[in-house]
DNA sequence: GTGAAAGCGCTAACAT
DNA sequence: ATGTTAGCGCTTTCAC
């Protein structure tokens, strides 16, 4: 049976609340030999103390909510794992969630993680989110918004990447090699990292004054099908092209399989840029060359932050914005 | 502020015993008038029950613990995914934790778990471990192993794949495409995995009249470098080979550009099989031939089973055993 | 039908 | 240097 802190003092023969002291090692008032034979009773004893009663007199729970939409999107584990890799060494666990992008369940998630108290929250919200997560607005705990950069009332902190450099950076490149038809395959206009990703595509056009084209610009989802819809497309159409820059590294690589089915070489005749960098992208053929995206370090510092949050310490910026990189590889 | 089950009974002019009964429609001895009240004052006021609180005193937290080696590697989201919606339809949250295949790490997170009080936790172990979790020993909590088959004291229910069919399977649709030289490129052969697939390849062979060699077989690890290497190796001491069965789909991946760059073709002159079907698996070129895995069902009959016995149901089997299915696809 | 009281395991003043 | 007490928010038994 698991033993309580009522049992260690009674074997102790000292109060509970001199065990709790010495357990938790608050208090030098506590002569060393009490100290001794309390810690030797908890250690024979196996005891475990129960965080659960320690938080509801605490108020802290050490754990913390993570909402993603789906981990099984390989965008996700880096996240988690940056999450849970410095939560754990803070002290801290994880309780995750799937949303699939869904606001029904976003709101049913931290409407979980608040009966379980945590003690602060981060997530990778939904795009279609327009106000306040209604849960947490009464509640006292940081939320940290990760990846996606919405204007949503509430929040402490964000965690984000640089898509209009990013993009700057994949375009540009495309650019100093000789390619001026680039078509951007992306996903919905709707997001803010689409739409700075656009605006990166655009701002590297300039620069070698070449003049924006609207039906260069393939607006569908962030799925592989839409990279292998969308290549057809344009090669069934006609359209002339030389470089392919893709909102993912999955619309990437089945764009080039597109391209493939269809005899054109990559990167010869088309050279292709991917998003993300999923560790695949060295695996496929030919190497993908892919805007690197920083997503386990995204994770860590939001759990960073958020610890910092909880234990109020100096924070020195609630709002992170990391760099992206361009790796070059065989498909440009 | 929140409110509390004080706050709403005071508002309702009932006790707590009252506000606590008709959240949890328990007994049916409430007014239906009281009830009413109660309920629309626990709605206006936001009133979110304390799980924590609860949890105290009904020994049940409604969390369950999830242990997995690294949630970065491809196959394991689908078992995260499959034990969260799962859970998530139960009404119980999912703590995570991230372990390497590391003995320490696995102790650390199963004693948090316990000292969050989850109510059951299913695990991926690592091969390595032979003796029961020290800190679920005195506990009284089912504990789910999934995937791996480990001979632990305690372990209250197993969730496992046939790894000996899978291999088979694999390599009798090698052997029926008229491979007859067929290498086996594994994954350290002191887990149950990799020893069930040898069975399994050499059953296949057998049933063939074909003899077992044992320079066929290359033990190594599940990484992706370990495919390059091995096939790299093979060809580099001239070894004779016109099939490769690979112990997962990074290994096979990574082969397939082996073979490349030495211009092997695939399937024509080495026909290739991976083991897992992750899901970039129909994104390389050519499409990998693999055994695909049923990891989100692992995932949710874990969860299912878990739940079954935290509430004490009537549990159907407590060693379930997954079909694997054989894809084929470009690569043979 | 409803409430009073005890208690889950722990911590945090405040005494001593 | 240690113990007493109250209480975190909730459920549950038993009494009314």
């Amino acid at each position: 049976m698991k033993s309580t802190i009522k049992d260690i003092a009674k074997l102790a023969g000292v109060s509970t609340a001199t065990v709790s002291k010495v357990i938790n090692n608050k208090d030098q008032n506590i002569s060393q030999s009490t100290r001794e034979r309390v810690l030797a009773l908890a250690k024979e004893h196996k005891y475990i103390p129960n965080r659960i009663a320690r938080g509801l007199v605490t108020r802290y729970t050490k754990t913390i909510g993570l909402i993603i939409p789906d981990i099984t999107n390989p965008f996700f584990p880096g996240i988690a794992r940056g999450v849970e890799d410095k939560a754990s060494v803070e002290g801290y666990n994880i309780i995750y969630c799937n949303t699939d992008d869904n606001l029904d369940k976003e709101d049913k998630c931290t409407s979980m993680l608040i009966e379980k108290m945590v003690d602060g929250v981060i997530i990778v919200a939904s795009d279609k989110r327009k106000n306040e997560f209604k849960n947490l607005s009464n509640v006292y705990i940081p939320v940290i918004l990760v990846d996606r950069d919405i204007d949503i009332d509430g929040i402490k902190g964000k965690v984000l990447v640089d898509n209009f450099d990013g993009a700057y950076q994949g375009v540009n490149h495309l650019l100093s090699i000789g390619k001026r038809n680039i078509v951007f395959i992306t996903g919905p206009m709707t997001t803010n990292t689409a739409i700075d990703r656009l605006k990166g595509y655009k701002k590297a056009l300039e620069e070698y004054d070449i003049p924006f084209k609207k039906e260069y610009v393939l607006e569908g989802v962030f799925k592989k099908e839409w990279g292998y819809k969308a290549t057809d497309k344009l090669i069934k159409e006609g359209i002339k092209f030389d470089a392919l820059f893709c909102g993912n590294d999955l619309i990437a690589i089945s764009a080039i399989k597109a391209l493939k089915d269809n005899k054109i070489s990559v990167p010869d005749d088309v050279a292709v840029v991917g998003y993300d960098d999923i560790y695949i992208s060295t695996l496929v053929d030919p190497e993908l060359t892919t805007i690197s995206q920083p997503n386990y370090d995204m994770g860590f510092k939001a759990a960073e932050m958020l610890v910092d949050m909880i234990e109020e310490r100096k924070i020195e910026e609630n709002r992170i914005v990391l760099k992206t990189e361009l790796k070059i590889r065989k498909s440009t």
